[in-house]
DNA sequence: GGAGCGATGTCCT
DNA sequence: GGACATCGCTCCG
């Protein structure tokens, strides 16, 4: 049974800087062929529409980032730099292209699955296993091929956000990483001391939670 | 422990 | 043809 209830639509209906932070916490579970693979988010990334340079939806609609566009809660999943995926989570209502960059999860349950699964021994250190977003993807064996475009919301999915009721005790913000455009603003969240962060851990703004 | 760099596919101009 | 929301390896201090 995967733990935590599945998260609601309308928490995702929401800008993408305001997701990002209540977002931090939450669980992503995969069920394949008898396996269970959760991580806890504790990095993300927050990308807005067209009024936004470093975002993929910047230049308007396009055949790959269609997800983007369409209802919230749906995964975004894309190809980079010829070897690594990405995790985005849509934002926002149908027509509105925000979403978060899942940057970094705190492995919590099928850590060696994950670890075969990135070509490391099972007794590799968790933070190497899905701290940062190509490794995640790599962990968890998502793909732009079996991933893209699925609801993350269905009780019948593959791969799914749920709620443990996990309260995160502080969280940061800061500039967002490997991006050459909009890098001023503190659209990156992360949680505070968490040692599964990818990149730098300071160098923040301290903000509430 | 930090800077530099190569590997490699897909999309858009 | 160039850019790219990356990673892991090398080399140097």
């Amino acid at each position: 049974m995967p733990p935590g209830s599945l998260m609601q639509r309308s928490f995702f209906e929401r800008a993408p800087d305001l997701v990002a932070r209540d977002v931090l916490g939450k669980l992503l579970v995969r069920r394949a062929s008898g396996t269970l693979l959760v991580g806890r988010i504790v990095e993300v990334e927050a990308y807005f529409g067209q009024d936004d340079p470093a975002a993929h939806a910047a230049a308007g609609r396009t055949a790959r980032n269609a997800v983007l566009f369409g209802p919230a809660g749906h995964a975004y999943v894309y190809f980079v730099y010829g070897m690594y995926s990405c995790l985005n989570i849509s934002c926002e209502p149908e027509g509105h292209a925000g979403s978060l960059l899942v940057r970094a999860l705190e492995p919590l349950a099928g850590l060696p699955q994950m670890a075969h699964a990135r070509g490391l021994a099972s007794t590799a250190v968790p933070r190497l296993l899905t701290s940062g977003p190509g490794r995640l993807c790599q962990a968890f064996g998502l793909t732009r091929a079996s991933h893209n475009g699925i609801d993350l919301l269905d009780d019948d999915s593959d791969l799914q956000l749920r709620d443990d009721g996990y309260v995160v005790p502080s969280l940061v913000a800061t500039p967002r990483i490997g991006i050459s455009k909009a890098t001023e603003r503190p659209l990156r969240y992360l949680i505070d001391g968490n040692p599964c962060v990818s990149g730098p851990k300071r160098l923040a703004l301290k903000s509430n939670s």
